[in-house]
DNA sequence: ACCGCGCATTGATCAACGTCAATAATGAGC
DNA sequence: GCTCATTATTGACGTTGATCAATGCGCGGT
């Protein structure tokens, strides 16, 4: 993934991510407290992954699609400390956390690439919680429709039409609100002419109109 | 601080963190937008890290003690993405990225080390999300709380009785509540015989009802 | 030591979201 | 293609925490 490599370390790299793993749909890819050995680049499909705490309550922490990384929550304690479940049948690349780690030791631009990755997962973690401590209900659902919007259109798919892999359910616990809650959010969007929904298809019809709905007054 | 290492390594890491700085209370160790180069490590004192959005919302995200590191959300994008003020005089150790990139490619206790830290702050985070996305006003104050408790308690100080260094507003920032919902909160905690309130002092009297405080129904 | 402003507490009211419930629609599996 | 369980929608009502407001207190700065 990392560009400005020469082509032996490419190739080194591409040995890394040797071996390929299928997910089914609605199957873990791991589960919480499983010894951590290795991250999982997504090469198809779509993941959700979930913290369950002490007291029994879940949390959904993010939805992933292709080209991003999981498990970088496991490196910390040595066991993961989330489960990843596949919201569609889906494949990814087994990465060896050691062998990552010699090799990074060796190619830094492969070093400088992995930490701005896990930065980046930080960064993202933190506008997570401005979303969960200062946005609105209608707010939230707009802010994440832009979200997936964003990530669909950088991987050449539609900006403006998708389907959602994950319930209302899901989405609601990722945006911490009742699904009722997401439910009635999407309804009157849609009222409002913003977009139209259909079950889980989604078309964004004024996608400008639908940032500004991120922000509070409108 | 990370553990295993020759004497003739311990001497490179002691280099690395060579330069300290003071920062007094109010004052920003730095601001969103400023050029990341380094890391920073708290000898002594107490900071906090906010995010601001495009649209004017602010968001506590963190509250760090002595011996936290300061500064890995900068790592992805090249730039800080938070403000870190100090909410007391304070002084941390800075240490520059590069040197510590190129150092522990060397030393690899030290890359490792770096690595769970980074992933321990995104575990965090995530705990941050569930109580801010399934926790209710009282039992966050309660996480926070007993949070906060732990943190002093590992770094040798009292776990019963401690100073917050922080506004009620800036608790309510941090646990997505209004100031006067924390006012509330904390009186109702010392209604109940749990702890007592005077100002900024804080003692807890009932540690572990304290911690189910944090569950749902009690 | 004193002053003044920022911070905290508390009350009354209100809106947003959760809860409970009933129904409808969908699509996964046979 | 049919069936049933899962998922989604919508309504009525309740609760929590936000908002608005007024007062009191404490601490930092001089």
């Amino acid at each position: 993934m990392p560009v400005g490599l020469s082509e032996q370390e490419i190739e080194r790299v591409d040995e890394l991510v040797g071996t390929r793993r299928k997910v089914a749909r609605g199957m873990p890819l791991y589960l919480s407290g499983e010894p951590f050995q290795s991250l999982f680049a997504i090469r198809t499909g779509f993941f959700k992954t979930e913290v369950v705490s002490e007291d029994g309550r879940e949390q959904v922490t993010g939805f992933q699609m292709a080209g991003e990384l999981m498990g970088l929550d496991g490196i910390g304690t040595g066991q993961h400390n989330c489960d990843a479940r596949a919201l569609e049948d889906s494949e990814v690349c087994v990465i060896p956390f050691n062998r990552l780690s010699e090799l990074s030791r060796e190619i830094d631009t492969l070093q400088h690439h992995f930490h701005k990755v896990m930065s980046r997962e930080i960064v993202r973690d933190q506008s997570v919680m401005m979303l969960l401590g200062t946005m609105r209900a209608e707010e939230r659902l707009a802010a994440f429709l832009v979200n997936l919007s964003q990530r669909f259109l950088s991987r050449g798919y539609s900006a403006t039409e998708f389907n959602l892999r994950m319930t209302r359910e899901e989405i609601g616990s990722y945006l911490g609100l009742k699904l009722e809650t997401v439910s009635r959010g999407l309804s009157r969007l849609q009222d409002e002419g913003l977009l139209s929904v259909s079950n889980k298809n989604i078309r964004i019809h004024k996608l400008d109109e639908l940032k500004k709905a991120m922000s509070p007054r409108c």
